[in-house]
DNA sequence: GCCGTTTTCGGCCCGACTGTTTTCAGTCG
């Protein structure tokens, strides 16, 4: 897969070509690597089937990018790229780290101090030589040197379960101010993607200074990067940054819909507007100077012709199409997306028995406390000792206690269920005999990630044939930052869970989050059901079905097509074989 | 460089903040 390598060579191309003019031609290159970051298609596939014609199909790819793509699928580089990084070679991705430094700053530090990289740059603001450069000073050559401090200590982005207690503690902070009118999430986070790299927040007030003056004084803030009246942006020791912004009453809606993008999606939105001789931006919908919309997000959405969408859907892939459709009277266009309370019971859970650290009679009764109408208990079944796997022996014995437990706690069913473990050639690790005997049975590879995609796909399928397998737990076995996961042919899995009845999870723990929302969306498409576990280890674990519902709304799922979104009686009516 | 129910040429989302500058370019989101 060569999209993830040629977006980033596009990138870089747009910063050298900023390096020699504003032009418009950055931007071109720069939308491209953006849209290949997110394609799902591999681009050398696309390229095989029908060459640079095809290509070209894609928006934003003309003759020149598409040009560009095919040498690279060729000969694995591209030669006006290497003109252009020769002309300047400096290492972007860490210079464009450092706060305030841009392309056309990058190209004079090296033309006038030759700095390549962070070190030379360090050095050279060290040594004073950087204020005296033209465009330059004494502040900028202070703020380089605190932001190499910062990037030295560089994270990255943080995952959106780490971030979204933090970001609702400031949030609780703000709302004790009698300045704050309102207060929202905005951003990433609003849109609850699965990796945040900064958090920002929207205030209504009509004291935007006090505000203002509160937040860079914030318990935690460690360099200001930006103060004014209407914005700031701080950086927090946890190592994110925080960009607030205030804005009037009237303009709430318009500074949110701004505010919580994507980029992308704005950038359409604000075409849309445009077309329709409006204007778009954050403090409202303008015809001429009148603003026609602007309080809140729906009117500004309408104003320009547009049905609502919710935060999840806006990313600029295919939800504005649908959302004009619907608003021009076709019918249910636009996902009427499972809601954040619609889950009634929990699907992946591990007590004492294996690796969990809770006893099935707690995890009943904090399951029960939640309001969940069941829970079903999916211990490890796997040779692994590690997690203390289950065998058939233990997965009877387990059976009569979760009986004894169902006698004891009431207002809640615990359903007998096991996790797994699919072995290398995608035959199971406990006996059809024993699968029989329980409610669900999740089938899990936790062994030989770096298959290639047809063994990988095979052995899933394999798996999913089996008449007592009911739904395969986190099927790409990626982890967010670490692993990528075995390679599916994932149209394939989708054809056999559909004729099988096999339901996909999406596992809802922080660090998996798997399926990814792209998978989801064509499991939807084809009519697959999932269900969203938090795959439980301890009683904390529960909360985070709020990121796996999360992540079906960015995937575009109804409650329909979420099992254990049914009661009891449905659910377990679906995997009546 | 890309693109077209206003166009095959002339547009391309829009505004805040900073620092270095005396009116604005660069950066950021």
């Amino acid at each position: 897969m060569k999209n993830l390598e040629i977006a980033k060579i596009f990138n870089e191309m747009a910063d050298f070509i900023e390096m020699k003019e504003i032009s418009f031609k950055s931007r071109a290159y720069r939308r491209v690597s953006r849209f290949l970051n997110s394609l799902e298609q591999d681009i050398e596939d696309v390229y095989y089937k029908g060459g640079v014609k095809e290509l070209k199909k894609f928006p934003g790819i003309g003759e020149a990018i598409a040009g560009n793509i095919e040498e690279f699928i060729r000969t694995n580089k591209i030669k006006a790229y290497q003109r252009l990084k020769k002309e300047c070679p400096v290492d972007l991705g860490e210079l464009k780290k450092i706060e305030g430094l841009g392309a056309r700053k990058i190209k004079i530090l090296y033309e006038k101090l030759k700095i390549k990289n962070l070190k030379n740059l360090e050095k050279a603001a060290k040594a004073g030589k950087i204020g005296e450069l033209d465009g330059f000073g004494e502040k900028s050559e202070k703020n380089i040197l605190q932001s190499i401090e910062i990037a030295k200590s560089d994270k990255g982005r943080f995952l959106l379960g780490r971030i979204l207690p933090i970001v609702r503690k400031i949030i609780n902070e703000f709302k004790e101010l009698p300045e704050v009118n309102k207060i929202s999430i905005a951003g990433s986070v609003r849109r609850m993607k699965e990796t945040v790299g900064d958090v920002d927040i929207l205030i209504v007030s009509s004291k935007s200074e006090k505000i203002m003056d509160y937040f860079v004084q914030m318990k935690g803030v460690i360099k200001v990067w930006a103060k004014g009246k209407t914005k700031s942006s701080v950086r927090f020791r946890t190592g994110f940054d925080c960009d607030l912004r205030v804005v009037k009453k009237d303009s709430f809606g318009a500074a949110l819909q701004y505010f919580t993008g994507s980029k992308e999606h704005n950038i359409m939105t604000r075409r849309i507007a445009i077309k329709n001789k409006l204007k778009l931006n954050e403090y409202g919908v303008y015809n001429k100077d009148k603003q026609i919309a602007g309080k809140n997000e729906k009117e500004v959405y309408k104003s320009i012709g547009l049905q609502y969408i919710e935060p999840e859907l806006r990313t600029n892939t295919g939800e504005i199409e649908a959302s004009l459709r619907q608003a021009q009277g076709e019918l249910n266009q636009l996902p009427k997306l499972i809601k954040y309370n619609d889950i009634k019971g929990e699907t992946h859970c591990h007590s004492d028995w294996s690796d969990g650290s809770a006893t099935i009679e707690n995890l009943a009764k904090i399951a029960k406390e939640i309001g969940y109408e069941y829970l079903v208990i999916t211990d490890h079944a796997s040779p692994l000792g590690i997690i203390h796997g289950l065998n058939e022996e233990r997965i009877l014995k387990q059976i009569e206690e979760i009986d004894r437990v169902n006698q004891k706690v009431s207002g809640i069913t615990i359903l007998k269920g096991v996790e797994v473990d699919i072995k290398a050639d995608g035959s199971l690790f406990i006996e059809d005999k024993v699968l029989s005997q329980l409610d669900f049975v999740l089938g899990a590879i936790h062994s030989g990630f770096k298959m290639d995609k047809k063994t990988a796909t095979e052995r899933l399928i394999k798996a999913m044939k089996n008449p007592h397998i009911d739904a395969i737990a986190h099927p790409s076995g990626r982890v967010i930052q670490k692993r990528e996961g075995y390679q599916l042919d994932f149209p394939e899995i989708l054809k056999v869970a559909k004729k099988t009845k096999t339901a996909l999870e999406i596992n809802a723990h922080e660090k998996r989050l798997d399926l990814r929302d792209i998978h989801i969306r064509q499991a939807v498409e084809v009519g697959v059901k999932m269900t969203i576990g938090t795959d439980v280890h301890n009683v904390n674990y529960f909360k985070m079905m709020e990121l796996g519902i999360a992540q079906a709304r960015r995937g575009w799922a109804e409650r329909k097509d979420i099992l254990n979104s049914s009661s009891l009686d449905n659910f377990l009516k679906y995997f009546k074989k």
